[in-house]
DNA sequence: CGCATTTAGTAAGCTAAACTGATGATAAGA
DNA sequence: TCTTATCATCAGTTTAGCTTACTAAATGCG
């Protein structure tokens, strides 16, 4: 039981496993539903894309905190998978828009709906109260993490 | 604002994200006080080593959750550094016993004092109230999830 | 005891996902 | 115009895991 003083030196493994643990459980739903063909680098994309006007692969890669190149890779194999497609931008000839097809719309549908089963899983563990109060508290440490990031 | 409703879907944004940001800040705090030189993948020994018995490569890579050759090749590097050092098993000659040196011993105890300062961090912003519920809440989650909880 | 099976460590090579470095085209600014 | 910055892209590298395959030792069975 880690309780007090101890919690504090278990703090790192605690957020990676819960990390983890969010992502076996939301792939175990996605798969049950049919839902495949998607990997954890992809949801960047569907993450961020959209997201502040987000819609080139350097706006997603500065998003998800990697590299152009490395966006690049994920959105081409998105691309191939009839997720994406890309336009040129007219205002910037050197730059293409991203924007989803409507078979991505309908993936971004099933991942939320995965995203919720999820979060009930562990509100059933927690109690829906307590389960609002520890993520909005999560957050709540995000943006304070943030705020002196220039992100 | 991610209130009600909202927090749902972007579950597994704010975990990812929060793991993501404690590494962060610990790697910073780590090398502001010249601890360097120890990537993520090593920190599963450094995690795992003597906890349980755990103190053959094997035992390490069941508790990391990676398989034993990989584990291998970490235990290997951290040997090279100085940070472990291994013995024949008195009790199974095929098997080796992974101890930490006093470098190892103290870089674990600059990784607590790191994990500690991060956590009075986050603390700062929630009030250690609030941090310590909500870690509390995050590993019930956790051993909900394992059920098969036995340590 | 002798032999099959399992287990611990090791080695070689593969893959995925990030990285760095460099290039061409275009945009923006002096 | 010329220079510098930016967007997409190509090529190669690193990292952290994987699978496959092997040796040596422990274990279990007849």
């Amino acid at each position: 039981m880690a309780s007090g003083r101890q919690q504090r030196h278990e703090l790192g493994q605690t957020l990676m496993l819960l990390a983890r643990d969010f992502h076996h459980r939301l792939s175990a739903d996605l798969k049950q539903r049919g839902v495949e063909g998607v990997n954890a680098s992809h949801n960047a994309v569907f993450l961020y894309l959209g997201r502040n006007g987000a819609s080139r692969a350097v706006d997603l890669a500065g998003a998800a905190g990697i590299r152009p190149q490395s966006m690049m890779k994920i959105v081409h194999e998105l691309e191939a998978m009839g997720m994406v497609e890309r336009h040129p931008d007219p205002a910037d000839s050197r730059a293409k828009l991203i924007d989803f097809t409507a078979r991505g719309r309908a993936f971004i549908a099933e991942l939320s709906r995965s995203t919720e089963t999820v979060w009930e899983q562990y509100a059933a563990i927690l109690g829906k109260g307590s389960m609002r109060d520890t993520i909005a508290n999560l957050n709540t440490l995000l943006q304070g993490g943030d705020e002196t990031d220039g992100g």
